[in-house]
RNA sequence: GGUGGAGUGGCCGAGAGGCGAGGCAACGGACUGCAAAUCCGUGUACACGGGUUCAAAUCCCGUCUCCACCUCCA
């Protein structure tokens, strides 16, 4: 049974059929790089990590563009407010929602396009709109341009609407609209604005709509060549409406297939409510990696289906801490006990991204998932199930040692390896490699094998006392010493 | 006004007509000098009220509560 996602479009789960056989090309609309990501904006892009490791594994090609809108008037404001020239501003956040992304384990996107770097594209694209009589210039001088919304009958598929019975623009400042619901694709400077942030147009001097960006750069980078379109579209669900509505009134009202897919992942809320930006209630990736272990925020974001809402609260992370915890202990126990014959690695989805599958897909691999691991990532990414069989190969694996059952044990090995680097969680990705510069490992090792020493002479004289000592002691410096049937055994706890 | 989503055991969170996903926590047992880790065992869960059915958490009707989108938002 191949992949089938669900579709937003269509609302119901499709079979997944690439417009290019063996090749996968997704687009995702990236961050505002206004302010600093917080967990919300991070679950999308740890979404779409594992979508490209899944689709990857299953042997395709895949491409992935994800924009950095760096012009819009919120980063203009913020950047105004703080006296430093708005490129700064968003390239500042732009290196934030780089290292935001990368401590999750997440790769970076195939190619990542600026809004600022695609104003010709869009000139085309909006050219192309008013020749086809989906877009006017403003009759009001202001050098304005609009989506004419009546003008496209398709609006509002996407979101299930109907214009008539929207709501008109909260504002209800029609400026130079024809209808309030039509949508800015070019907006003319304005005096008091920095003319850096005004680029000349046939139109006269200005900036880009946000919507028009994602659809040129998606074109650009994913249907350039011969116009078939491209697979999946995916972003927040909070974007459906308007932003993907207008993306694709506006490529289709252009003359360009665009997306065959829609794919929305839910939100995070916090206290119940979403957690956004403007709410205020953003917990920031920087200082939850503080407090969490990234791969538990990793393994908590991906516990739930994407589609569903996940709850943001401390409880939860301190259980997906736990859960790692199992985890973990069962990959350094395993590789422990079959020392010398673990498997690789082999994460699935390559280091450079659009590579072939680099074997990822091979027989081999592919033998070692478990079906019902398989079946549930194949049914649109059903992560719960496919880690419910994660934990059942780990209770496995363990029993496996207990009984001192080699093949066995390394077969769950192998399983357990694989479905982690699909869900990007292995210990041994590289991804997870800790930095250079804290490389005090030997001293440590050192220090701690005296002490264990110790308390091992201590044990032989059935000094319990003085054992329990050095355990507790080294307890307190955050070392977890544990006896098994080979000998103690350390860790960081 | 329009559109969509949610209410599951102590907690998180899947599932979507028939054998109680999975995890965390708790308790009992095995193992251990004691622990830890591990394994085994222990739960009469599906907002409320009706209905359909041999069988409903799952379908239908009604009710309540919550959230979101229609304005910037992953």
């Amino acid at each position: 049974m191949a992949f089938r996602l669900y579709d937003s479009l269509q609302r119901q789960i499709v079979p997944f059929e690439p417009v290019r056989p063996g090749e996968v090309s997704i687009y995702h609309c990236g961050l505002t790089v206004q302010s600093a990501p917080h967990v919300g904006h991070i679950r999308k892009e740890v979404v779409f990590d594992v979508l490209r490791r899944w689709l990857t594994h299953c042997g395709h090609k895949v491409s992935i563009v994800a924009n950095v809108t760096d012009i819009d008037d919120k980063i203009l404001d913020k950047s105004a407010q703080r006296g430093v020239p708005w490129y700064a501003h968003a390239y500042e956040f732009e290196l934030e929602l780089h290292k935001a992304y990368a401590s999750l384990g997440c790769q970076p996107p195939t190619y990542e396009p600026r809004a600022t770097g695609h104003i010709p594209e869009m000139h085309e694209l909006i050219a192309a709109l008013i020749d086809n009589g989906h877009a006017y210039v403003a009759p009001d001088g202001s050098g304005d341009v609009y989506f004419d919304v009546r003008s496209w009958p398709s609006y509002g598929v996407l979101s299930g609407q109907r214009v008539d019975q929207m709501e008109a623009a909260a504002d209800a400042d029609p400026r130079g609209k024809r209808d309030p619901r039509d949508f800015a694709l070019w907006k003319g400077h304005k005096p008091g604005e920095p003319l850096t942030a005004s680029w000349p147009s046939p139109w006269g001097r200005g900036r880009p709509g946000w919507h028009i960006e994602c659809s040129a750069m998606a074109e650009k980078y994913l249907d350039a060549e011969d116009g078939l379109g491209f697979d999946i579209h995916g972003g927040g669900l909070d974007l459906r409406f308007p932003h993907h509505e207008n993306e694709l009134a506006q490529a289709q009202g252009a003359g360009r297939r665009f997306a065959k897919y829609w794919m929305h992942n839910a939100w995070v809320t916090a206290a119940g409510e979403k957690m956004s930006k403007s709410m205020g209630n953003g917990a920031l990736v920087s200082e939850v990696t503080k407090a969490y272990p990234a791969r538990a925020v990793r393994l908590f974001l991906l516990a739930p289906h994407y589609r569903s809402m996940i709850e943001f609260c401390e409880e939860s992370l301190v259980e997906a801490t736990a859960q790692l915890a199992r985890i973990d202990a069962y990959h350094a126990r395993a590789a422990d006990y079959l020392s010398g014959s673990a498997p690789s690695a082999g994460v699935a989805a390559s280091a450079a991204p659009s590579e072939t599958a680099s074997g990822a897909g091979s027989s081999a691999d592919g033998d070692a998932l478990p079906e019902d691991f398989t079946a549930a990532m194949d049914d649109d990414l059903g992560t719960p199930a496919a880690m419910a069989v994660l934990f059942a190969a780990i209770r496995d694996g363990n029993t496996a040692i207990d009984d001192g059952d080699r093949p066995r044990a390394l077969r769950a090995f192998g399983q357990v390896c694989r479905m982690l680097d699909v869900f990007g969680l292995n210990p041994d990705d590289p991804v997870w490699a800790k930095s250079a510069g804290d490389n005090l490992t030997p001293v440590v090792d050192g220090l701690v094998n005296a002490m264990l020493a110790q308390r091992q002479a201590a044990r032989e004289r059935k000094d319990y006392a003085a054992a329990d000592a050095i355990r507790d002691a080294l307890g307190e410096a955050g070392l977890k010493v544990e006896d098994t049937p080979r000998g103690v055994r350390w860790s960081l706890s």
